[in-house]
DNA sequence: CAGTGAAATGGGAACGCTCCCAAGATGAGG
DNA sequence: CCTCATCTTGGGAGCGTTCCCATTTCACTG
């Protein structure tokens, strides 16, 4: 089926290509009488300007690549649909890529750009980016944002959210609320967050003039297994630890779960707090006390930025942008503070 | 930074364009020797074949379009996951829209295809799809495969699954238990789902010889909120009803929620069993048993079954590819048979 | 009514590739 | 040593646009 093109158009209105071509563009003087007739002419044969000639000349795909650790895991899809949103309003088409954690994948995303599929790229959550890799997407001035990833030596744009402040938060809520007794259960020790999370306790503490106690720290690795069993070893160390902060919502679960076993009520008998907001948590019913990284908003900002340093590749200066962490008002926490 | 083209590769090696092609596409002969010179120099120079110019003589852009209702819905990771992996097994890209649900959004995944930037469309969950659309795409022979929507009428591929089946075996687990007055709670109307559901539970009665009783069905939309008011109606109204069918996970999420206000114990007091196998209820203590959408191999089979329709556009014959549903057998269901 | 500048239009080159066709190289067979 | 088939290579056209430049049209002004 010939498709229609642009040279169909002309003929159809009596008029040359270049004409047909400033008034798909908007570019450059048409007579209005002359406009007119050639849109009604396009939308009489149907016609769409092919993407491939158009981006062959002009060099840009309208597309940006949308780089996910993990499709399947839900946590992403508040940062994907804020991006979306922002492509939409502006006319980008959103090219799908997951790195599935792994390094060796990282050459997927890369050809979106070697091939000039993409305009750019957006790298939502880059802790699984390799540092060769940022460095060699730094030196190849590639139009690219990246989500969720603190970056201090390099001069990539980034989005991030101040764990610190926010563990900070959350950890003096406890104490305002007469907690003193905090156990305090870490992620990864290779993740920036989870450290900046334990720092965020630490300062909350040291401001409060408490000890920090070595003791009261438990490990996990963000799962619920690993909340699970940080819990079973808290309750069995401790009869006066008042209350728990998980550093992420996963592993909270988990505590949750050994609190059903052992019948004890939360936050009656024991304070929690959380981190991430996890959208499962909505359906349990105990609201916990959390944290929120606003990931609608993240995706957002990061689309804006992108979209902004693709359109005007002049004059950039990289911007690192930081939201704070939304606190995430509960009913996990008790109040115990003598009156 | 000027790119670098076939051309500066061809020069490179000594050669003309011509050859560089050939071994590009691995087209035609070409002397293994000149061979090998190329691809050493391609590498050298770091070259990438541009698509745009590519596409734009092949009408092909290894592309396909991926439509799903609501991308913060997790429901559908599974279906997309599926489809990625074929997706990158096949070399091809995958453009992400989300239709919203909105029949007006459905402009904006035709648009992929018009401006030749895909090379076809898996719909996913085309349950929102408007017929006069359907009927517009079947009118255009796009290469369209369309995941979980039964289209008889129609000629396109769909992939989907035996809901009737499933809700009859589910149904016919429930009467093997003992159970005998069982209520039904339904899906919106206006979705085959939910009517295939239903039809399945009253076959399920027939064969055992119970009669239907109209009174037994209770109607909501598949959102917790309907299953709460449902479960509570029927609660009510009956107090000899042993079992609860409700039509997918989300209605059952917000059946429990009235069992653990009231007291009620699940499966002692009642037995329920619902539909989907939802993620979030791994998170519940009580494993429900249910019904599952083989969601991954439908994501998978469903590209699969684009990507030979794209890559050998004769002679094809449409398919209709059904699977079974897949009993999840939890412990939501007691059996109360008299011994 | 000639002259002028702006508005409107057309034509051609270029974007980077594929593909067809023609031509040169090679080698086997007589 | 010539012939012919096969392998190998190069050149040119074309894909559907955009963009630059040249040309035509037009409305005014003096």
């Amino acid at each position: 089926m010939g498709k229609i093109t642009i040279f169909d158009v002309a003929k159809e209105a009596g008029v040359s290509k270049s004409t047909v071509s400033r008034v798909l563009n908007e570019k450059g003087n048409v007579n209005e009488k002359t406009r007119r007739k050639i849109l009604k002419v396009m939308e009489k044969l149907n016609y769409h300007p092919n993407s491939s000639a158009r981006s062959l000349v002009t060099k840009k795909t309208h597309t940006i690549g949308l780089v996910v650790p993990n499709i399947i895991d839900p946590f992403f899809l508040q940062f994907i649909k804020g991006a979306e949103d922002v492509g939409i309003k502006n006319e980008y088409n959103m090219m799908l890529v997951s790195s599935n954690w792994q390094v060796k994948d990282e050459w997927r995303y890369l050809r979106l750009l070697e091939e000039d599929r993409v305009d750019g790229i957006l790298l939502i959550s880059g802790r699984n980016i390799s540092d060769s890799y940022i460095e060699f997407l730094e030196s190849e001035k590639t139009p690219i944002v990246i989500i969720d990833r603190v970056l201090e030596k390099n001069i990539i744009p980034t989005v991030n959210v101040d764990n610190v402040n926010g563990a900070y938060i959350t950890t003096n809520y406890l104490l305002e609320n007469g907690h003193r007794k905090i156990a305090f259960v870490m992620g990864p020790n290779n993740m920036q967050a989870a450290l900046n999370r334990y720092e965020g306790y630490k300062n909350a503490l040291y401001d409060y003039n408490i000890k920090l106690s070595d003791e009261l720290i438990y490990h996990g690795n963000f799962t619920k297994e690993s909340g699970y069993q940080a819990t079973q070893k808290i309750i069995n160390d401790w009869d006066d630890v008042t209350a728990i902060f998980y550093s992420n919502d996963g592993m909270a679960l988990g505590g949750l779960k050994v609190f059903k076993e052992k019948g004890i009520i939360v936050p009656d008998d024991i304070s929690i707090v959380g981190c991430d907001n996890i959208r499962e948590l909505s359906l349990i019913d105990l609201p916990l006390t959390t944290l929120s990284q606003p990931r609608y908003k993240m995706g957002y900002t990061g689309m804006e930025l992108l979209i902004k340093i693709i359109e005007n590749n002049d004059n950039i200066y990289p911007e690192k942008i930081v939201f704070n962490m939304e606190f995430i008002n509960g009913q996990s926490v008790k109040n115990i503070s003598a009156r």
